[in-house]
DNA sequence: AGGTAATCATATTTGAAAAATAGGATTACC
DNA sequence: GGTAATCCTATTTTTCAAATATGATTACCT
């Protein structure tokens, strides 16, 4: 069997870029084309994934010959969630937590619907308690935590 | 755009079965047609949910007329985490946390997968953390927390 | 100026899995 | 022996992620 509750491969590639040109920065512009050679991804797979991550402020692009990108901020500024939200438009982990009403007839009564939230909120939490630079330096900033391994 | 993330309509559908067996236990076996009735999913799909509920040891049921399914514990002892990796098979929010060391060949040095190993315990400690006794009461047992709204 | 190498924009294809349905076999009560 | 349920397996349908394709636009560099 096959299990949900799966981050797309879209949610991963950006943040493997966004390390990568955390890592690669010198002020250049960081091609595509270097990126996709150290990664293993293609080119145009990593043009799309950059689509919604520059729509969000956190990328700058440079066009023509020795153009690319760079992150607009140093990378303890980024939250690992933000990234993963700009990707995945939520993390919401049941579509009945759209705000829309129309989703679900029973949400006024629904028992379920709180701990649905909780879970929304545990995963949002945590993802927001890392930073870019965190996986960087491939540590955990959150304080007391024993998630390393 | 339509995020990822999500838990199957078949762990949304296996909790709510398990609430409505819960609230209707009178001792007598409860048909999937009374159960199909009162939360609107066909009995067609509620026998395919049973399933792994019942492979888990979750539900017993009954053949023949009258027959049909009840629980096997009372409710308090049932963690919902369970509920849903016997539907979902794991709570894993990456394929890279997979034990097969085939899954990805950069699992030595990828600096992401400490952060989705946090993540993955995050999400099973919270899902473990209610019963099913708790979504029958619409209540959270977690002392302290505050994911109710 | 013109070649080149990059981003940008949009569309299309492919593949796989979730979601749902279908048909019939088996069981057990009454 | 009729009936109403579970049980079993297969199939269809639908949706969406994943990946690819094509070409336009931009800007450096010689």
């Amino acid at each position: 069997m096959r299990s949900t509750m799966k981050i797309s491969t879209k949610g991963r590639y950006a943040i493997r870029m966004m390390i990568d040109l955390a890592q690669h920065d010198n002020g250049d512009y960081i091609s595509l084309k270097d990126v996709s050679g150290r990664e293993g991804i293609t080119v145009k797979y990593l043009e799309q994934i950059v689509i919604p991550l520059s729509r969000a402020g956190y990328l700058r692009s440079q066009r023509g010959n020795n153009g690319g990108y760079r992150l607009t901020k140093p990378p303890h500024e980024y939250k690992v969630g933000d990234i993963l939200r700009a990707m995945e438009g939520n993390l919401e982990p049941v579509t009945c937590l759209l705000d829309d009403p129309n989703v679900c007839p029973r949400s006024n009564t629904c028992a379920t619907l709180p701990f649905w939230r909780g879970l929304e909120k545990v995963i949002n939490d945590y993802v927001d308690g890392y930073t870019l630079q965190d996986l960087v330096d491939g540590a955990n900033s959150l304080a007391g935590n024993d998630y390393m391994i």
